[in-house]
RNA sequence: GGAGAGAUGGCUGAGCGGCUGAAAGCGAUCGCCUGCUAAGCGAUUGUACGCCUCAAAAGGUGUACCGGGGGUUCGAAUCCCCCUCUCUCCGCCA
């Protein structure tokens, strides 16, 4: 959520921002609205002041035996008034609200102007596409191949987009996940967190999933409990209306999670693989700091994320999302992106944003200077560090060999007990 | 799932229709005192929104907020209804 008086007093600057990123919001009508209220509130507030003295009068002249049945007769229809205004303010207030909940993130600055990710300017690349002398696979193949990956099982006990492993496979996924955790534990300075997997909508609301954007997640029948499309949301809801200590900022979290999305809008898009799924597992790091050290820790969240694929050999490249491809929430986002040599293309692995005081605003997540006492929302940031599914097919596709086999990174093998190469086996 | 008890400021905890934005204690900040530390004394101590002054910082003023929502009343932290959460006991259960 922007802020409401930034919008009244900048918003030619926010029609134009917001015009950038594609999105045509009705701004006219937030100026109707935001003015309707204030006039409101401006009478009831003085309704809600003369009663409140002569309630007092009342009060001290019963103290004294007196009558008051003038003053009280006069109060009974400033109060039928207050409670008509207090309904027309309660209408106008939920439509601003929903107004300002459905508008997005302004992009920083340095986020380039542009209508999709075609737009999205490279800002650098780390190592080099593997060199294959036959031709590689696509992960579906080498899965399937050597028995790790079983779509068809996915398909019976669930449905399109999801899929067992099997094996080697599942450790694969399991090795990854203890892998990362570790890295950002132990040597990124995050502190592990693992926390439910269903949310309410209240948490959903503050990260930004709701309400525009209910389609995408899946709900659970009959409560209000939604299962989380990434682990951002109920980790940066930890904080959810808390006042932090400044001296514990920048606060740096790492969370293990599964992830469920219902790709609502994308039939037809990477049906094949584990590319799209339902369900994914994901380690997502998430932080808080101070307003001016956000976009630092933006540099140092996308290296943590970059020194995974390092360690495991992977070549990518990093994008800043321009301002037409940004998420909803974000001011700024860099995607890193892994090459799959079996599909001839880079492809999202981990996606890493600033939210500024987007988020912070929706959840009410604030700090208080040590030297004064004034409340500041916090900024929020999250990145993938990795997403688990996309990263196992990176080590298939980047590290198949031709006899059907996959080599295991090293720095993978103390966590796969050892074993440096998936073979078939029965 | 059944029965009961609770939810008040940074924390503990009073209040149970008007004198309460809220006692008291703790904590914190500032000042005084003190060779240092401790103790002592004094003052201050929430948030949001609106309006006014205003370049701004800041100040003034009003309203709201005692888990959330609704109701009764001239007036609600206080009475009534619904919901959520926490705790205790019983049942069930990985």
């Amino acid at each position: 959520m922007l802020d409401i008086k930034f919008i009244r007093e900048n918003i030619d600057l926010v029609r134009a921002k917001l015009k950038e990123r594609g999105d045509a919001i009705d701004l006219d009508q937030f100026s109707t609205m935001d003015r309707k209220r204030r006039d409101i509130l401006q009478e009831v507030e003085t309704l809600r002041s003369d009663r409140n003295s002569v309630s007092k009068e009342i009060g001290a002249r019963k103290q004294n035996g007196e009558d008051a049945s003038d003053l009280i007769a006069k109060m009974g229809s400033v109060s039928s008034r207050i409670k008509e205004l207090d309904e027309a303010l309660k209408e106008t207030e939920r439509l601003l609200h929903g107004l300002t909940m459905t508008m997005p993130n302004i992009p920083h600055e340095s986020v380039v102007r542009g209508t999709g990710d075609e737009d999205n300017p490279v800002v650098r690349k780390w190592g080099e596409k593997p060199q294959f002398d036959f031709e590689p696979k696509p992960h579906w193949d080498i899965g399937e191949e050597l028995n790790i990956l079983d779509f068809a099982a996915g398909a019976k006990i669930a449905g399109a987009r999801f899929t067992v492993y099997r094996g080697a496979g599942a450790r694969l996924e399991r090795a990854l996940i203890n892998f990362m955790l570790d890295l950002h534990t132990m040597e990124h300075g995050y502190t592990e967190i693992l926390t439910p997997f269903m949310v309410n909508s209240e948490s959903m609301t503050s990260t930004g999933q709701l309400p525009k954007f209910e389609e995408d997640l899946f709900k659970i029948e009959g409560t209000d409990y939604y299962l989380i499309p990434t682990a951002e949301v109920p980790v940066t809801n930890i904080h959810r209306d808390e006042i932090l200590d400044e001296k514990d900022l920048p606060v740096a979290y790492v969370a293990y999670s599964a992830c469920f999305r219902a790709e609502a809008g994308s039939y037809g898009k990477d049906t094949r693989g584990l590319i799209r799924q339902h369900q994914f597992n994901k380690v997502e790091m998430v932080k808080f700091t101070r307003p001016e050290e956000s976009y630092d820790e933006l540099e140092k969240l996308t290296a943590n994320a970059e020194e995974v694929l390092k360690r495991l050999g992977i070549h990518f490249r990093i994008v800043d999302l321009c301002t037409g491809d940004l998420g909803f929430s974000s001011a700024k986002t860099y995607d890193l992106e892994a090459w799959l040599p079996g599909q001839n293309a880079y492809r999202e692995i981990s996606s890493c944003s600033n939210f500024e005081t987007f988020q912070a605003r929706r959840a009410n997540i604030r700090f208080r200077r040590e030297e004064n006492s004034k409340v500041e929302y916090v900024h929020t940031l999250n990145g993938s560090g990795l997403a688990i599914g996309r990263t196992v097919v990176a080590i298939l596709e980047n590290y198949q060999q031709k006899d059907g086999s996959v080599i295991v990174p090293e720095e993978l093998r103390p966590y796969m007990n050892g074993v440096d190469r998936i073979v078939r086996n029965k």
